[in-house]
DNA sequence: CCTTCGATAATGTGATCACAAATTTGCCCA
DNA sequence: TGGGCAAATTTGTGATCACATTATCGAAGG
């Protein structure tokens, strides 16, 4: 074992890798809704935009192609993952599924630490709800779960839970950004509050009604 | 339009890519267990035993990466993704969560043919079992599942569930080569009884009880 | 005005090369 | 005999190029 000092595991800071800046970058853009839904991208246009050659955008659009973030049909057109009423529905089932479940394992090993955090995402949150601001919104709103879920220390899940994410991220800021900010109900301090209290079935429900009352306020768009 | 007769949806008989052939062929030999957990692999090697440059073997690789199937640790080394028991519970509890829940969307679309082929993919499972062949008995279980899975049509939660069983199929396939397969028990007869009798609720059943009996069985190799 | 077709431009794909980092090998010394 | 260091090899990464396919645009035809 040369050229390390430390041969506990290979915790080496992480050297700049370009494939992987463009994926989080492209990450962020497709979570937090930068992109619209069936939106066309090229490779060269990324590479351009992103400041580097094709080769390190074609890696993070094979990742997120295979997470159903983007799409690429068989004439070998990349898009954004449009939306479906079908596909919907999935996401909908699939969250339910998974968000609570995850959520009351991260209770396990939940700290003031962890709740204060919570706690001040979901105060900036609440300003961009006062504001008005959507882009803002889809940001601390995916920040409060993610913090959430990351806690559980549960990395195969919360891969599926991104995947998930991924694929409506930029549908729920469109939609956010027609209906505006203003019905969103707050089910957040409730999730904050069974933290408090260790009480896990009142966390698992929490996050259940903040999915449903999101799902159904987004899904109203198909009855229009 | 050009050069192309019909305008209806981009249903080219897909041309040949090669980095899809590459993925296919990797996809089926980490879900059948051909590499085993924490086997080490190049792209050059790979691309060598492919019969191709490593260019198409490299966006499969970061496809596979992406569904938690390979691991590529901060010294950029690929792996089969190993097992551990932290592991091995969530995926348990990622199951158990969702192929029930898609089992029982198959059942909607459910019709005498699937039955049928079920029950052919069921009988040699059964005559694998017998001839103690655990190759077979992994890719005719494999079968089993997503036959019945992609018959829902939810391609969003299959994808779920495919990025979960690419995750311990060199685990089972490695245990059940140790075992035996002489232990397994056949859950899957209820499972295709549920469906000719139209019950849900003794399909979702069936289908939590052979993943329980399935991981159990694994899973008695950590307390060895 | 709309459609159709051909030429032009743009795009994903695969191969190859150069390079830095990591791994392996082989040698020397204690 | 065993451990450590340096040379040599291997490996992933990023860039670039050629090519087949697809998309785009403009002109001719109805």
């Amino acid at each position: 074992m040369p050229a390390s000092k430390s041969n506990k595991r290979d915790e080496i800071p992480d050297r700049k890798i370009a494939h992987e800046e463009t994926y989080k970058t492209l990450y962020y853009s497709i979570i937090t809704g930068h992109f619209e839904p069936g939106k066309v991208l090229t490779l060269r246009g990324l590479a351009e935009q992103l400041g580097c050659s094709p080769m390190p955008v074609r890696e993070s659009v094979r990742r997120l192609v295979a997470l159903g973030a983007l799409e690429m049909r068989n004439t070998r057109r990349i898009s954004v993952a449009p939306m479906t009423e079908e596909r919907f529905e999935e996401i909908w089932a699939a969250r339910v599924l998974l968000e609570p479940e995850i959520a009351a394992r991260a209770m396990v090993h939940s700290s003031k630490a962890l709740i204060r955090k919570l706690q001040r995402i979901d105060d900036e949150l609440a300003q961009a709800i006062e504001r008005g601001d959507p882009d803002k919104y889809s940001l601390k709103n995916w920040e409060f779960h993610f913090t959430l879920y990351r806690a559980s220390a549960c990395p195969i899940i919360l891969r599926l839970i991104e995947s998930v994410w991924l694929q409506f991220g930029p549908f729920m800021r469109l939609v956010t950004g027609r209906l505006g900010t203003s019905y969103v109900v707050d089910q957040h301090q409730k999730a904050i509050e069974a933290l408090k209290n260790k009480d896990e079935a009142a966390l698992r429900e929490a996050i259940r009604l903040d999915i449903q009352d999101g799902m159904e306020r987004i899904g109203m768009d198909f009855r229009n």
